[in-house]
DNA sequence: GGAATGCTTCGGGCGTCGCCGAAGCATTCT
DNA sequence: AGAATGCTTCGGCGACGCCCGAAGCATTCC
């Protein structure tokens, strides 16, 4: 039974630009250690220990030793689904300017990156596009459904879908999966199981590799062949 | 596009005790006046004043003038989808600790509310509960679907499911709900526009009304055996 | 062992922000 | 018109917290 106290002290930890920076650094899912973080958020290493302080001891983020290195991720993915939650409401309300391209780095995040478990950007909508027009999937702004052609396809192209028709439906046996309002293209793309499935697969095959130090992703020759050939996906190229 | 210094304002707004209890008691959708405000948020008119002009110009509250009275309402649903988020990632993190019922007021919040446009509480799971057993819902964490029946039922209960209808996908014509977690019962009920529907109507004719003041809700003799007969919710009983 | 690296705690400076009392408009009631 | 209500602005006080420099452990490299 969170109280608001509680709600209120997760917004204050959130809202602080050297945590939000720290926090935006760990969307992806990975690990990161304090002096990379510290980094990141652009003050001292002694300024950033206290404030992954106060974030893991909230629970936030869980830190793990190694050697002389600190681990730190986000605790759990409801946490990354929090902060895109955010990140749509900022997207709403910042002032519809026009693309002020800030620099390559935010380039390369619109074009494709990690939304903790799944594709989000120019790639996470084309995909979704493509998956849409196949008759793969279908999606509204609430919800989204794999058809059964769908399943078929993610199996034909290596995808290992025992976990999503672990998650079928009791009546039915449809497999659901989650929209996910993407802020740099304002439109929705895959998430939820069915989403980090296809992520999770692309990253082990190679397709797409992260960048480092960033929540961006690069598509591998391979990954544009694969995507053009089998996912049909038409709008999308790497600039 | 979003930078991280408008994700960090966004979320110290909401961090704040004071506005958290505002944006709190605006979570039912209505609209309230400063000095209501002023009052569940513990502090005086004038200091409410001026979170009030924070937040309004921040763009998260919209206001209205109405004569020597202000009304303040969230200024998207967005916003609520994001405190509820938040909710979220606070009931996790919450220690587990015992029912500690703080009082009546919390207890009725338990029972019933509105979690900005569908119901929550142990009445909006045991709707959920209802529906999925009578088959009229698919519900999974990711996403949830109306079936057919479930899409005739409601229509017989009187619901206008032209909006519902409207927004079926494209390729086989599926209602999509969205699944939210409830914070108090851990349980997932319905929401999207099928939750909002749902609720809609039940405020409309009577079912359930709105507590004075707060979000919660009470259910009516008449919701009570319209619940009880048409919904065939069991579990359910008003305390 | 000694040096370097990663991270933390301590102490103090400083800015920000939340809060309220007092006062000032605007609207409405009688 | 005068009083009451709703809300805001102004001024000042107090505290919280963000930040860094300095110093202290722990681990790892040479």
């Amino acid at each position: 039974m969170p109280s608001e106290a509680q709600f209120a002290e997760i917004a204050a930890l959130a809202g602080d630009p050297a945590r939000a920076s720290m926090l935006h650094a760990l969307m992806d899912g990975r690990a990161l250690t304090a002096t990379e973080l510290a980094r990141v958020a652009g003050v001292t290493p002694q300024t950033a220990s206290g404030h992954l302080a106060r974030l893991s001891t909230a629970g936030l983020v869980h830190v793990e030793q190694q050697g002389r290195h600190r681990y730190h991720r986000l605790a759990t993915p409801a946490i990354a689904r929090m902060m895109e939650s955010i990140m749509q409401v900022a997207a709403e309300l910042a002032p519809p300017r026009k693309h002020f391209t800030v620099g390559p780095r935010d380039a390369a995040l619109r074009e494709a990156r990690t939304c903790y478990d799944h594709f989000a950007g120019r790639l996470g909508v084309a995909l979704a596009d493509a998956m849409i027009a196949e008759g793969h999937v279908e999606l509204t702004s609430d919800a989204g459904i794999l058809t059964d052609p769908g399943l078929n396809f993610l199996g034909a192209i290596g995808i290992d879908t025992t976990g999503l028709v672990a998650r079928r439906t009791k009546r039915s046996g449809r497999v659901l999966c989650r929209p996910c309002l993407d802020w740099s293209e304002r439109r929705h793309h895959l998430a939820g199981s069915v989403g980090a499935a296809i992520c999770r697969h692309s990253l082990e095959q190679g397709w797409t590799i992260r960048s480092a130090g960033t929540r961006a992703v690069l598509v591998t020759p391979k990954g544009t062949r694969i995507f053009r050939e089998h996912f049909k996906m038409q709008i999308y190229q790497p600039s």
